[in-house]
DNA sequence: AATATTGTCAACCGCGCGAAT
DNA sequence: GATTCGCGCGGTTGACAATAT
């Protein structure tokens, strides 16, 4: 039987680590001919590497735009939110992390993130709840009990006032699998409190993706109002199943 | 200073899936 | 429908660095 993903000539091509000429070769390929039969790129290439080690070495280490090293409080918490709802779908953690890469996400939590959690189980949700919190007050001037929030208890206590947002329903990423329509909703804050965009909350500003207190999913939120207390918010965002999210994501 | 231990991270491996034949 | 192929994913390994003893 067929050894799946193993070049038939596994051992005869050069492994370990990339020289700088290797990366060079590599990239000037790429560059010139695009991504994909990595199969046959190694031979194309002039380089005596399997094709798995070049799309390796081109996706987490060449490729233009990737960041290294120093991954921020917002990616940290990012990262912790995308793993609660996702689990080692590191693929699909890292799509939602501009520049980051799966095995880097991978790596960080394997030998940071997962030990962290486990001594420190509370801290990182009560931080994501805060910030969010005190940016939404930011944005409604009417909310000032929410400016200054303590806990989330607190903060569930005083969200008694609620605003109407007009929302129109499209599918995230362009995808195919939602249909359009219009509708109107009424959110309290306390329903937005969960949010966990990776970008400031305001007026223009989008998110990959938030949950709300009934576990539903909002992604590709956009805040288009002004969010002057009595003036109208519109939000275009894509209510989505969790599985639909999932699906999403991989369509892309 | 020498050795042992621990941490980090790039790279490899095996598997599963979808497309092509 | 069965088989083959190519790709992408998650788990694991191992080289090297940093730290502790």
């Amino acid at each position: 039987m067929k050894k799946r993903g193993v070049s038939p000539k596994a051992e005869e091509v050069k492994r370990g680590a990339w020289t700088d000429e290797e990366d060079k070769l590599l990239s000037d390929y790429i560059e010139a001919h695009g991504i994909g039969r990595w199969r046959n790129l190694p031979a194309n290439a002039g380089l005596n590497r399997c094709g798995k080690s070049c799309r390796l070495r081109w996706l987490n280490y060449l490729r233009p735009g990737i960041k290294r090293g120093n991954i921020t409080q917002e990616e940290e918490q990012l990262i912790l939110r995308l793993h609660k709802l996702l689990g080692n779908r590191w693929s699909l953690i890292a799509g939602r992390i501009p520049g980051r890469t799966d095995n880097e996400i991978k790596n960080y939590w394997n030998t940071y993130l997962k030990k962290k959690i486990a001594t420190d189980a509370s801290s990182s949700s009560k931080i994501t709840t805060t910030t969010v919190a005190a940016t939404i007050a930011a944005t409604t001037s009417t909310q000032s009990s929410l400016e200054n929030p303590s806990t989330e208890e607190s903060n569930k206590s005083k969200n008694d006032n609620s605003i109407s947002h007009k929302a129109e329903f499209k599918s995230p990423n362009n995808s195919s699998s939602h249909e359009e329509e219009n509708l109107n909703l009424t959110l309290g804050f306390d329903s937005l409190l969960n949010f966990n965009g990776h970008q400031e909350f305001g007026p223009g500003s989008e998110f990959s993706y938030g949950e709300l207190h009934d576990g539903s999913i909002l992604t590709n939120y956009e805040w288009r109002g002004t969010g002057k207390g009595s003036e109208e918010i519109q939000a275009s965002f894509a209510e989505v199943e969790w599985e639909s999210l999932i699906k999403s994501c991989e369509a892309v």
